[in-house]
DNA sequence: CTCATGTCAGAACGACTGAGATGG
DNA sequence: CCCATCTCAGTCTTTCTGACATGA
């Protein structure tokens, strides 16, 4: 029991159980995607193109909340596996359309199954009643 | 929608929203302890003193989830602003048990209201009712 | 001898900054 | 001219590794 004034024990500080939860789930997303070679990087792209279709770099960074010195990087990796392809955009110079490739779809299901996997083991200590109203809590905290 | 097989949104992957939580609450308090002059791991060094008690250093890195490195340093930190002082433990000489200070309980004061301070400002946007199962869903997800 | 504890230096990782090139 | 986009190199912060000294 701690009082009104006194530094509340770690193990009862909301801030603490995130910080510990969201650990597990890198580790868990992490060591999924290791297995099939791929990086968190590329899942957050992959994700955000999958969502919303072929997008400039810059909505990439926006989406992902990627910085766009990181996300160059990323493109870059993917474009080398041939998952996506950049292409200029016929409106503006200065843009780079990225999209996902036809020979791209393979790896992205591929990808995706990981993410998945990963969410459900992520989630397998919450019983099924209480994912929803967690995740519906999770969102209202977002920044 | 997305089908059982494709990739999921991001904005939908539950360790997405954690991640986004975790980050909104790392910049909360972050910022709360950088207004007294504190760091993070000051906070988490002096929660599991003020549970536990006086305590080894190899226990607090277990109980903070603190590197025992980067505690070593911590430790240095707290004890250059006399906040806690290194004790031989007279049962175990390799032991050091690091222990508040009287002196030290105004800092841990202070440092204690940031904390809640922070805790408070990161669960505003839930519904009181619905901070108690939040909570109990983050303590099932701690690995 | 071995294992545990604490200390130190430095590496690894993720995230960020600043400058340059190109184009609107 | 100024602003936006992308790229590159390098910095910064946090966390982790490896080596060492001391003592159980």
């Amino acid at each position: 029991m701690t009082t009104d004034h006194a530094l509340p024990y770690l193990s009862e500080n909301p801030s603490w159980l995130l910080t510990r939860a969201r650990h597990r789930a890198h580790q868990i997303v992490t060591d999924r995607l290791d297995a099939i070679g791929a990086r968190r990087y590329h899942l957050r792209v992959l994700s955000v193109l999958v969502e919303h279709g072929p997008l400039p770099q810059v909505a990439i960074g926006q989406l992902a909340d990627l910085d766009r010195a990181d996300l160059s990087v990323t493109v870059d990796e993917l474009e080398a596996e041939a998952t996506v392809v950049r292409e200029p955009d016929p409106g503006d110079g200065r843009r780079k359309i990225v999209r996902i490739t036809p020979d791209g779809q393979a790896r992205v299901a591929q990808i995706g199954a990981a993410a998945r996997a990963a969410q459900e083991e992520l989630l397998a200590p919450l019983d099924p009643e209480e994912r929803e109203p967690f995740i519906a809590a999770l969102r209202k905290l977002q920044p």
